[in-house]
DNA sequence: CTTCTCACA
DNA sequence: TGTGAGCA
């Protein structure tokens, strides 16, 4: 299945609005790692190696199995497409670091770099410069 | 039967 | 990253 078309779909469920119950509802764990990797077409192995690298962070049931929240799944999604973009792990942990403690020109420049990469037919016209940042 | 962790012919 | 062992 089309990567864009599932990370849609998953977008529609994941909007909703901003008041607490859509935050509460969009935190919620509730998928099994089966139904993630049919959503993500990720592997349970790739999956499981992204939370070791605290690039997602399911919660447990009481028999330690990981529920994956709508946030999680959409994040998953957003790492796919950035690998398949030809980032490594190091790079994405970097983009996908919370945002509230950069400068303004990081926030910018943050925002121009996910602007390009998530644009369907974009290429990502940067120079080895700014795409440096991301490797360190 | 599904998922988990750990380890590597 | 894949895969299989051995548990829960």
């Amino acid at each position: 299945m089309d990567l864009f078309f599932i990370k849609r779909y998953v977008k529609l469920s994941v909007q909703g609005g901003d008041t607490v119950s859509d935050r509460l509802r969009r935190q919620m764990p509730v998928f099994p790692i089966s139904v993630v990797m049919k959503l993500t077409e990720l592997s349970a192995r790739q999956i499981r190696y992204y939370e070791t690298h605290d690039l997602v962070t399911p919660q447990r049931t009481e028999g330690n199995q990981r529920l994956f929240s709508m946030n999680d799944l959409d994040r998953l999604l957003e790492i796919r497409l950035l690998l398949e973009k030809g980032f490594n792990i190091k790079a994405i942990k970097q983009m996908m670091l919370d945002t509230k403690d950069l400068s303004k020109d990081e926030k910018k420049l943050r925002e121009t770099l996910y602007e390009d990469i998530f644009n369907p037919n974009g290429r990502i016209p940067l120079n080895r410069g700014d795409l440096s940042r991301f490797y360190k």
